[in-house]
DNA sequence: CCTATTGATGAACGTTTGTTCAACAATAGG
DNA sequence: CCTATTGTTGAACAAACGTTCATCAATAGG
């Protein structure tokens, strides 16, 4: 796919080089899947987003399908990272985990609307698509262990009570995410999502 | 589109029969719906599975589009209101809630997989179809209308202490019920999603 | 039995889909 | 400057898409 061979940006073979950035290229394919879903994503979409040809496209990056899984892959190292980072902040965990909620409640509603790119993905794609099962697992799993050193942190600070099984409480925060992100796709209003949000922190006391 | 004028099963007019029943043939199509999303769900699929060939289907259900609107309506007055009827049983309403639960969490792996067809339907074309986003949100409300009824019966029953806030509660139900059912399309254990009810319920007391 | 009406059929239609490739452009080594 | 290599372009492609419609079949009224 990309035949070119590199030490850090030091060009090791002849021939011409790339116009494009390709992580900034990437990461418009990436928001177009995030919009529309794999399926509703046309190549005229990618082609009108990313701003290069087909050919540069399938050069350097192989199909749409090859194409998706490297966009949720860079979503999972980039967009959810960033937003786990957030949980391990010094501090007080659970301020931190609040937070975490909060932001994702109180989005403008065009941004609520694209929820999630592996929540969309688990529903659209990923029992049908192997390949894309797993990346989305491996994510998955990333949000869980990091809620679960979250409250780990909290339980070692006093905020949460040591007979807590924060292992159960992670995959609950995980799933109640999931539900938040749908939740915040049909027209709920940010005063229902806090309803939610503040059950889901009374059940960590 | 069905030009027919009937009283009843009275025929009013000239010309043919159909050779299928409606009802069952709209539920099959929601069934294919149900298991690959609208996008993925192509005229051939439907035209398969369904048994008629296109005219047919565009003379009794309009195109794809209408087709797909009906098969959600019909997914929300039969099997929507079917699981929702479980709450109303006589008896513990706390009991007929968690029977809910547990029964999202036990189905074999290739009825999680296939989720909910509201909840697929939220997150793959209701925030770009102003059409579908009404039909869902009136089955969403419903859903929480039935969740809130159960838990103030609950309340009445004494089940539940009387400073909780059951409308607060219902809507975390119903975000929680999304949660699940996305959970479930990843490839989460049974004993992963019973964490995850266990916590739902300690939140309830 | 004839006619009017409506459902059933499936070939055919025009688009749109994802993908390829021949021609060209740019770069590096000799 | 020539050649080898690789990226860029966009027209072109086959396949799949949703949809239509001429033709036929079945039913009911006159």
């Amino acid at each position: 796919m990309n035949k070119r061979s590199t030490i850090g940006i030091i060009k090791l073979t002849m021939g011409r080089n790339y116009e494009f950035n390709r992580e900034e290229t990437l990461n418009k394919a990436m928001q177009v899947f995030w919009q529309k879903g794999y399926k509703a994503t046309s190549m005229k979409d990618l082609i009108d987003e990313m701003g290069i040809q087909p050919g540069s496209i399938y050069n350097s990056f192989g199909d749409k399908h090859s194409l998706f899984l490297e966009a949720i892959k860079y979503y999972g190292d980039v967009v959810t990272s960033n937003a786990l980072k957030s949980l391990e902040k010094e501090g007080s965990p659970l301020e931190n985990l609040h937070k975490f909620f909060v932001e994702i409640i109180s989005r403008p509603s065009e941004k609520k609307c694209r929820g999630c790119l592996i929540v969309n993905t688990v529903v659209e794609l990923s029992p049908h698509d192997e390949e894309t099962k797993e990346i989305v697992n491996i994510i998955m799993k990333k949000i869980e262990g990091s809620f679960y050193n979250c409250l780990q942190k909290a339980q070692a600070m006093g905020e949460i009570e040591n007979n807590k099984d924060i292992k159960a409480l992670s995959r609950y925060l995980a799933s109640s995410t999931h539900g938040l992100l749908v939740t915040g796709k049909s027209n709920a209003s940010q005063e229902e999502m806090q309803d939610v949000v503040n059950v889901i922190f009374e059940s960590l006391k």
